[in-house]
DNA sequence: CGCTATATGTGTGTTAGAGCACAGACGGGC
DNA sequence: GCCCGTCTGTGCTCTAACACACATATAGCG
């Protein structure tokens, strides 16, 4: 499939699950951007001017700490977007928004949203079940950051990752990792190593490829499976 | 102030915040209930039935892992509510809500919520800012569990805390303490032995009082005022 | 008033990860 | 094909917190 030809389906799982009619109305409102890799979609504290539904790439929720030091607390990729808290009737949010894994986007000036969602349309419920989704992924790496080891968090981190990416291999060095995952970088290299020597995953600079994904996913701790289990059920069960 | 007459104001600040015609409206869905030291007011998984906007008393969110082990991830007190999943179109979560200090709350049946919401009304409006704080709150806690050391983070959660008591003094105990923080009991005794050397606390048999409250906000990191900041903003700025 | 259960204090070895230093190793540019 | 910047490997010391053991103190109770 042709990366720059119109894309035959709606590649961000929220807009897709949209009625056609609404998606249809929504679509004047949706710009292509690109999301270019390791940009600062979002800065914290800003206003936010626009929402973005990606297509493909992934962002990474930071909490930035009073000595700048990030934190990752989510990740967005086409199954979600990025904008959480003007659907929640804020304009601004203390997080800042990092593309981790370029790609593309649509995205909706935030003023277009409020006025979609005054009309108490299916992209409301669509957003808050997702807002649901994330709010469950934030609490579950707080927990997991404290009681799982580097290992199984670094694994639990590149299935997720994985999850989004558009094929086995994506660039991610381990200093970037060691960031987003809150260790030195010497604790990723040596973490990364075993993973390499057990055949899940090879490197070289910058380039990550996932060898045995099963295997991986099965030594990520088990914090990977609630979020997983709690994004799908966003769409089915536990809703109204 | 007797605690056992009628209250003069409405203690729960997000029902305060509403209208005085729409808090009226509410009213008869209000039904007052205890909320007892130490009970599981929401098990995770379970559909919920009431939300909870607390009067007084303090409700953690928790994150359960596999091995049973709770991890704190949120703290309701009487500036917040139980049942956000309700108001995000959702009927259940997997977090546990536990009574972490008596009180008590109005609560309110999850069906009438809904059908509340669906009005468009003020409290819709209260209740997604308040999600955001929330929100906000939990992305602080993950990011501070892997960058703070016990003894800032104790003194966060003894402010924080402190923020939702009725006084001074409360009852808690270290082994509690240390569940709350992820950290064993002896490793909680000792900062809490430093704090008390320092006069910023005492405590004697799960009895715990705050005596310098301003040393105590000083000793704490940084994530106090964070979510403080955020959630005074629910009422103001950055708003729609 | 002493007993007992429970809360707190403390000692000691172990470990994960921090923090730092530097050694290799790869790959793009010349 | 060589150079150099960048990425990765690894060795070392240091510390926070774990894990466990046990000592001590206190409140309530009989």
């Amino acid at each position: 499939m042709p990366r720059n030809s119109r894309p035959p389906t709606i590649q961000n799982q929220l807009l897709a699950a949209l009625p056609g009619t609404e998606y249809k109305r929504l679509l004047p409102h949706l710009e292509p951007v690109p999301l270019p890799f390791m940009e600062v979609l979002y800065e914290s504290g800003e206003p936010i001017t626009h929402v973005y539904f990606p297509n493909d790439g992934l962002i990474s929720l930071l909490v930035v700490m009073a000595d700048e030091t990030p934190r990752e607390v989510g990740l967005i990729g086409n199954e979600g977007m990025f904008g959480i808290p003007v659907v929640l009737g804020m304009n601004a949010t203390p997080l800042r928004a990092l593309i981790q894994m370029p790609g593309s986007a649509l995205r909706m000036k935030a003023e277009a949203l409020r006025d979609e969602l005054k009309r108490g349309s299916a992209l409301q419920k669509v957003l808050q079940r997702y807002s649901h989704a994330l709010f469950t992924q934030v609490s579950q790496s707080a927990a997991c950051i404290s009681s799982h080891a580097v290992d199984k968090r670094l694994s639990r981190w590149l299935v997720m990752t994985h999850d989004r990416a558009p094929g086995d291999e994506f660039a991610m060095k381990h200093e970037f990792m060691a960031m987003m995952l809150g260790v030195t970088r010497s604790v990723v290299t040596r973490a990364a190593g075993h993973l390499q020597n057990k055949k899940m995953i090879s490197y070289t600079r910058g380039q990550v490829t996932i060898l045995d994904r099963r295997r991986l996913e099965a030594t990520a701790c088990e914090c990977y499976a609630v979020v997983k289990t709690e994004y799908g059920r966003k769409a089915h069960t536990w809703g109204t």
